[in-house]
DNA sequence: GCCGTTTTCGGCCCGACTGTTTTCAGTCG
């Protein structure tokens, strides 16, 4: 068993104890669950040496169970808990609103034991007669397995990052706001999230909330008192929104934008300085007076931290960091000077090229990169070798056209065929100022032969980017099989750079994958994968999925100048 | 079940909102 496995026992074991109505222990199973999950170490490992109780959270009784795991791949104790509480039970904890309370009722009074029932018993009424349960309890369980079978998945940051902006935009339209911002996962940039946290500063907030409510798109208010309110919006989207003081907007901010596990270590960290961290403010443990809140940046700083950008609190290790001085110095959209992945009506997109480098003229880019799609790709109108020599003279002479205002760079997404070779010849390639290549065909192969594959497109001596790297889909398509580590060392070599594909949906490479590569000391590039001139607005996502994997301006080939990138470029042998 | 400048027992984050309860329990974040 992986600490993965591991992590997820002790989850499960949390679940059964919170069924059981046992305190304290779920919470020490989380705590120690969450620590194992970020491990660096091999979990065996720490087995072997004797070094498990080094994890915090772990003691004798939650070491001796990590042996028993690593030993024999399973644990009697949590074979007991599973034949002591219904099997099933634990999926009713997923329905919202239903708690560890709820279900126990719902099990002993009804039998109810899966979210299939629940559905049926609260059709037939039968909640009603038991003690504690209403109308409108029956009415809340009902939405919230709609929502749960509805919305299983969660939505896309380039999906609820403008509805969100859209709200912000419909409550300062009437409301004189100082203070006001987006809050959790959408903050920190994440590649989906759960619902949409907003958050506001302002003496007046019983105003901030019946605006807030009056949102044209709000289908249903789920809760909405003087200082929290939460909606959900009509494409099912959850929508919450708390106020506090303006003395107090920054401590909540911090609070309220996560992670989870950021919190708790700094809280921690707080404890440790004799204050004490909560939504409203910094303050004193002793003498309870409040030391820092109105902004983020002075509660971190009052911590002895530098400030943590949102994309990195994820308690992985950026609290050293900042305590350090080592913070990365991020990655930042005013520094992109240009988009490296744009189709037009050459192939699949839908504009001309003169509208894709008026669109980047307008974003104010020194560069953009035409680069529509090889033959292969016949669904997407691929170009033939003799289309694609038209179009570097199409694109040659729009580069004239716009004068000194930018460097239109002729390009191509060429489709790297199953056997690893290009789908144009080398002779054509080299005319061209910039070669993504990409991976649109035979996705299921076998691992070490899709991993020979995108190397020798890596090692062809033509590319410059590897596009949208692992090929996945978020909630789609899971990344083809192939050996990541091998094929950024080749990349390194070479001095072909990743595409961040910064698509919705893509998000490719994402931003784990990006810190990877920096340790490779492999570059990134970042390209839109436009199919018409609105998508190039997509380019911040690819910024934040940047940031959220530590990278910086240098790490990022968009942060060249037109000359330095051709001399970057350049290195490609014909 | 873990942890300790509160150190081997007694805490463990806690505030907001809802529904049904007539003073509070449950859920969520």
């Amino acid at each position: 068993m992986d600490k993965y496995d591991i992590a997820a026992v002790f989850y499960e074991i949390a679940d059964l104890l919170d069924l059981q109505g046992v305190a304290f222990k779920p919470q020490a199973y989380r705590r120690a669950a969450r620590n194992i999950e970020q491990l660096e170490e091999d979990i065996a490992e720490l087995a072997a040496d004797n070094r498990l109780k080094d994890v915090p959270g772990v003691g004798d009784a939650m070491a001796k169970k990590i042996l028993e795991m690593v030993d024999t791949g399973k644990l009697r104790y949590l074979e007991e808990l599973r034949g002591e509480v219904p099997p099933g039970l634990v999926e009713l904890l997923s329905v919202p609103d239903v708690g560890p309370k709820t279900a126990m009722i719902l099990y002993k009074e009804l039998g109810i034991s899966s979210v299939e029932q629940l559905k049926q018993a609260v059709m037939d009424h039968r909640l009603h007669g038991i003690k504690g349960f209403g109308e409108k309890s029956e009415e809340k369980i009902l939405q919230g397995i709609r929502t749960l079978e509805s919305k299983g998945g969660r939505t896309l940051l380039g999906e609820a990052l403008p509805i969100a902006e859209a709200i912000l935009g419909h409550l300062t339209s009437s409301l004189r706001l100082d203070r006001v911002g987006i809050g959790g996962s959408l903050r920190r940039g994440k590649e989906t999230v759960g619902d949409i946290d907003l958050l506001v500063g302002d003496d007046d907030p019983a105003a901030v909330m019946d605006k807030f409510v009056s949102y044209p798109d709000v289908k249903e208010v789920l809760m909405k008192g003087p200082t929290k309110s939460s909606v959900r919006l009509r494409d099912g989207l959850q929508v919450d929104i708390r106020a506090v003081e303006a003395k107090s907007f920054g401590a909540a901010l911090q609070y309220f934008t996560g992670s989870k596990e950021h919190n708790v270590a700094l809280r921690r960290l707080g404890a440790e300085l004799g204050f004490k961290l909560n939504e409203y403010g910094l303050f004193e443990r002793d003498s309870g007076k409040m030391v820092a809140g109105a902004t983020e940046e002075e509660v971190y700083e009052k911590l002895g931290l530098r400030y943590i950008p949102p994309e990195l609190r994820e308690n992985n290790g950026e609290i050293d960091a900042a305590r350090e001085g080592r913070l990365p110095e991020l990655v930042e959209q005013e520094r992109v000077r240009g988009d490296f992945h744009v189709h037009t009506n050459w192939s699949d997109g839908g504009d001309t090229i003169k509208e894709v480098v008026a669109a980047a003229v307008s974003r104010g880019y020194e560069f953009v990169a035409i680069t529509d799609h090889s033959q292969s790709l016949r669904i997407a109108n691929g170009l033939s070798p003799e289309r694609l020599a038209k179009q570097i003279e199409e694109v040659r002479k729009a580069g004239e056209t716009a004068g000194g205002r930018i460097s239109v760079l002729a390009g191509s997404e060429v489709d790297i065929k199953a056997d690893g070779s290009l789908d144009f010849p080398k002779a054509l390639l080299s005319d061209l100022d910039i070669v993504i290549a990409s991976v649109h065909s035979r996705f299921k192969m076998e691992k070490a032969e899709m991993t020979r594959r995108i190397v020798a497109a890596v090692e062809s001596g033509s590319v410059d980017i590897l596009g949208h790297p692992t090929g996945r889909l978020i909630g789609q398509r899971v990344p083809y099989e192939f050996d990541i580590d091998q094929v950024l060392d080749a990349a390194r070599s070479a001095g072909v750079a990743m595409e961040v594909n910064s698509f919705p949906d893509r998000l490719d490479l994402n931003d784990a994958n990006c810190r990877l590569a920096k340790q490779h000391g492999v570059k990134v590039a970042i390209g839109t994968d436009s199919h018409s001139v609105d998508h190039m607005d997509h380019m911040r996502l690819g910024v934040i999925t940047a940031r959220r994997g530590w990278l910086e301006n240098e790490d990022v080939l968009n942060t060249l100048s037109g000359k330095d990138l051709a001399k970057h470029f350049h290195r490609r042998t014909a």
